[in-house]
DNA sequence: CGAGAAGCGAGAGCGGCGCTCTCGTCTGGA
DNA sequence: TCCAGACGAGAGCGCCGCTCTCGCTTCTCG
């Protein structure tokens, strides 16, 4: 993103942002399956077809709000561990409290912005695929939780770990193979369960804005914290 | 359902069944976005008007689709249990061992049918808000699940429990009115450890067809079976 | 500084969608 | 036998994503 020089590619950056912005209204207020171009161009008081100036198809301007809420998201996520990075996550208690922490921040943010968080982890849209561009974002969120357990493995909680038996499944080759792009110091089995707890994590959110717990958990706090605490047992031993 | 008597009640019984048929092409091969009034009566060879003679809307015939994800996926859930029905789950192996055996059918018939498991879990279709009709087979979803933990219940698998602190947070209550509509041989705790569970089933399998794997963990067999052993160990103590 | 290139918005138009209403026809029960 | 109700056809409403053409403006480069 170079700085606009010409007036020209001021308005082209400022209207590139309006767009968004309408976007962004109508994805919170509607979902992504309500996101329609028309609609943004009428709110902008400008034609249809200007819009394709700016975003080639709607699945552009999908794209682009994807890789916004990733950071979105992210950032919640990571900035909730700020709050307790003061102290170390060199005890078991430590990294309990921090993971627990994480795992209510995202679902704070998906309470908070639930069609932002269905479109990224709910179905994807009809015949979108998300470009590569979106998974760094996307990883951003998953070693905000990895990133928990790997300062605790540094600090050396996962000791009494039963070693994962090395099958022709080739699930050690995957789990080491993918630690080592989050933190090498994760040993598999514990990746195994970092990840499985991440899916719990969304599960239950899912599970939840979904309406699946309506008249039998709703609302979901407790048992979702519950959950959480319990995730950040099995993942220690 | 009554047995259709005149030729006019055959037609229609019959031409309800066609638009299923066809609805449940069009859900399999482009997913539930893709459904289109239109596109049915024009393979029906009839006028799009037609159609609301027999479903008044869209979403009415997306109800009656959920109902039957929802039964077919119960049946083949119930179906792999059978398959070692035979074996007693008064053990903790066999618990275990049919525990995993629901799970992994489940991921079976999503990978399967992708596009009818992301109608029952995935995002809820826009406008739409699923009738009270659909949570009878949603909830023999449901037991499949919690069949199986009761029935270990009733086998005093449980024992050991440590039981959960009956805070003020009303999870304890929750749990109760819960557990008395699927088996009221099931612990609180324990069945908290179940829906947790059936969170990261549902989760991982989320994830798998999002595509959020890809690059990581795929194929995600190992992983999943993985998780899904380790789940069986964590309900049970 | 001036001409050509490139960027831009407006407008018309394509085929698709869900859904409504009217109209003639057929069917089945009284 | 007659008539109410069910039915399919067709036209039409407003919405959608997307394309193409046409002039106007802005920038760039000789």
């Amino acid at each position: 993103m170079a700085a606009p020089r010409t007036a020209r590619e001021r308005a082209r950056a400022e209207l590139t942002r309006d767009i968004k912005d309408v976007a962004l209204r109508q994805i919170a207020g509607s979902g992504a399956a309500g996101l329609s171009l028309r609609g943004i161009s009428r709110e902008l008081g400008m034609v249809s077809s200007a819009i394709y100036r700016y975003f080639p198809s709607r699945d552009d301007l999908l794209t682009a709000m994807l890789i916004d809420f990733y950071s979105e998201l992210a950032d919640a996520l990571w900035a909730a561990q700020d709050t307790i990075a003061a102290e170390a996550t060199r005890t078991s208690a430590g990294f309990r409290r921090r993971w627990v922490t994480v795992c209510t921040a995202m679902r704070d943010w998906a309470l908070a912005h639930p069609h932002q968080f269905t479109l990224l982890y709910g179905t994807p849209v009809p015949g979108y695929r998300a470009p590569v561009d979106t998974t760094v974002p996307a990883e951003r969120v998953m070693t905000a939780f990895s990133g928990i357990v790997d300062e605790a493995a540094r600090a050396g909680l996962f000791t009494s770990v039963r070693a994962l038996p090395d099958g022709e499944s080739g699930l050690v080759g995957q789990l080491t193979a993918a630690g080592s792009l989050l933190g090498e110091q994760i040993p598999p089995e514990v990746l195994a369960r970092t990840v499985a707890g991440l899916a719990q994590v969304i599960g239950m959110i899912t599970l939840e804005l979904g309406g699946h717990f309506v008249g039998g958990f709703e609302p979901a706090d407790a048992l979702f914290e519950h959950a959480a605490t319990r995730l950040a047992e099995t993942i220690e031993r």
